[in-house]
DNA sequence: AGTTCTAATGTAATTAAATTACAACAAATC
DNA sequence: GATTTGTTGTAATTTAATTACATTAGAACT
C-alpha cells in the first residue's frame, strides 16, 4: 500500500496536528517531497517534531524516508490507470488511453497471477508428449500464437480453433498430453465439454481463464489472470494481451527449465528464417 | 527521463570515479535510496564529494534530490535495464521480468507512435470497400486477432496467413481495398512483395512494421512501433504485443469514427454469443 | 468543579548528514 | 619538463533531522 492511501486510510487516527499536517501533505505532495522538515513544519503550522512523529506514524523511518516513500507513490499514482475510451476522445486521447489500460491490466495480471500454479504449469508442459491449444473466437488467435511459441521447443504442438477438431483431437488424447483451453470468461460451452473430454481421455488440462468459472472446474490447473475488461467496446482487449504474455511466461519457463543447450536450437529455428529475408546490409546500399 | 536512463545514458561523459559511483547505484538502486552519501561513497570507494557532483551532474539539487528522483524511477516499476530473463532466474523472476519488460515496450510504444498516421489509418480503413490482414509467422496470430475484431464493424475482412492465398487476394485487390500487413522486421521478403503486388493494383497498403524496413517502403502508410525486442529468447514476444495493441487502437478509433448508433451494431453482434455460453446465473447455483 | 493522569505538542539541545571551500594530485598540453 | 586543466579527496561549515525533555491540553475520576 503507497503511503499517500495509507494516508487517507489512517485519517482517523490522527491527532489534531497531525491532521494538519496531512492536509497540507495532501494538498501539496509535490512541494511536499522538495521541502525540509522545518518548511513543512511551518505550513502546517506545526511543529517540527511534530512532523517527524506524524512519519513515524506512517511506518516511515523519518522524514526523509517518508519523502522517499511519498515520491514513489505519486510516480506510482498516474502512469498505469485504468482510463475508459470516452465518445469525444481523439485519436491522442484514445490512442493514450488504450496504451495505459492495457499496461494497468498487465499490472494487475502481474500481482494477481499464482507464480506456483504457472511453476506447475511448466512442469506438466516440459513433461508432455504433446501439447494442444484450444481457443475460441478472440482467444483462437491467442492459442495459435502459442502454437508458434511452442512448434520451435520441437515437442508435438497442434492448435485448433474449431470446435470439431478440438473434439476429435480430445477424443484422442491420452495419458501424458497437454491440453490448453483458453476462453477468458471460461463460459463457452463448447470448450467446457472439449476440457471434460480431454480430462476424461486422461490428459492434463491446463485453463487459462477466469477463476471459478465453469472451464476451470473442468481443468487440472488453472491460470487466472482477473484483469478487469473494458466492456464498453465490446471486444476483448486488455484480457487477450495478458493471455499473450502469460503464454510469454510459459514458454520461457519452458525454455529455462530445459537449459542452455535447448537455447541454441531456438536460436537455429530463428536462424532458418534468413533465407526468406531481406539482410540489413541488402536494405542499406 | 528517469534518472536511471539518465545514468545509462551520460555513462560516456562521466569520470572514472562517477562511474564507479554509477555502478554501484545501477547495481543497487534500492539500497541506494536508503542510504547515506557517507555510506553510498564508502560503497563505491570515493569520497563525500564526488557523490554529489555525480547527482548535480544529472540535474538534481544534490543528493537528498536525487535519491528522491531515483525513487520515483524505481516506483514506475517499469525497467530500467536489464530486466532480462536470465539462465538462473526462477519462476517468480521471469515472471516478473516478462511482465515488466512487456509494459515498458507497450511505453516505448506510445511514446513512439505517430498519432497523425493513426488518425490516416482510420481514415482510410473506415472507407474501405475490403479490408485484408496479411501476416506470417508470429504475425499470423496478430492478422487473426484483428480480423476477429474488424469484422464485427461489419465490413467485409479478410485475413491469410499463407503466402498463396495472400498473393491471390493481393492481385484482385482493387481501389478502395486496404490491405495491412503486419511484420516486426519488415524484412520479409514473400510479404514485401505481396505489399507491392497490392499497391500496383490500386489497393492502399498500411505497414504494421519496422519505420525504414523494406516493407515500410511499399507501404502506403506506415504503423511504426519501434519496440525493442529482447532476442535472448529468440521469440518475438513484446514487439507482437505491441502490434496487438495497436490494432485495439485501430479498432477503436473506427468504432468512435462511426459513431455512437454504430456501438449497439457491436454489441448486438456480443449478444449474439449468449446461446453458446453458460450464464452466470447458471452457474452459481 | 477540582485534581490527577495521560496523551499531545513544542522548545532547545544534540546528532547526523550534506555541502562548500580548498588543497593535492593526475593527466594532458605546450 | 613545466604548466595548465581537470579530477578527487580532506577538513570545515552549514544545514537538516532527531532526541530528550518540558509544557500544555484534554480526559477521567473523585
Amino acid at each position: 500500500m503507497n503511503v499517500l492511501e495509507k494516508i487517507v486510510g489512517s485519517a482517523t487516527s490522527f491527532s489534531k496536528s497531525e491532521r494538519k499536517v496531512a492536509d497540507v501533505i495532501l494538498a501539496n505532495p509535490q512541494i511536499t517531497i522538495h521541502s525540509s522538515i522545518a518548511a513543512l513544519a511551518k505550513m502546517a503550522d506545526v511543529s517540527e517534531p511534530t512532523v517527524n512523529r506524524f512519519c513515524r506514524r506512517l511506518d516511515t523511518k523519518g522524514f526523509p524516508d517518508f519523502k522517499l516513500h511519498l515520491a514513489q507513490s505519486l510516480a506510482n499514482g498516474t502512469p498505469y490507470v485504468n482510463r475508459h475510451v470516452e465518445e469525444e476522445d481523439g485519436p491522442e486521447a484514445y490512442t493514450a488511453k488504450i496504451f495505459e489500460s492495457t499496461m494497468a491490466a498487465l499490472d494487475t495480471a502481474r500481482q494477481h497471477v499464482d507464480i506456483n500454479t504457472i511453476n506447475r504449469a511448466v512442469d506438466v508442459l516440459t513433461q508432455a508428449k504433446k501439447i494442444s491449444f484450444f481457443g475460441l473466437g478472440a482467444s483462437a488467435s491467442v492459442a495459435h500464437d502459442a502454437q508458434n511459441k511452442f512448434f520451435r521447443f520441437n515437442v508435438p504442438v497442434v492448435c485448433f480453433d474449431d470446435i470439431v477438431m478440438q473434439r476429435m483431437s480430445a477424443i484422442n488424447s491420452s495419458d501424458g498430453d497437454v491440453v490448453v483451453c483458453i476462453s477468458h470468461t471460461g463460459r463457452t460451452k463448447n470448450l467446457c465439454d472439449i476440457a471434460a473430454i480431454a480430462r476424461e481421455n486422461d490428459a492434463t488440462v491446463i485453463g487459462i481463464t477466469a477463476y471459478d468459472s465453469p472451464l476451470a472446474r473442468e481443468c487440472t490447473l488453472v491460470l487466472s489472470l482477473d484483469v478487469p475488461e473494458d466492456t464498453d467496446m465490446y471486444m476483448p482487449m486488455a484480457s487477450r494481451v495478458a493471455q499473450l504474455v502469460l503464454i510469454d511466461i510459459l514458454a520461457t519457463g519452458f525454455t529455462l527449465r530445459r537449459g542452455s543447450k535447448f537455447r541454441e536450437n531456438l536460436k537455429k529455428v530463428k536462424d532458418s528464417l534468413r533465407g526468406s529475408r531481406f539482410e540489413k546490409k541488402d536494405f542499406n546500399n
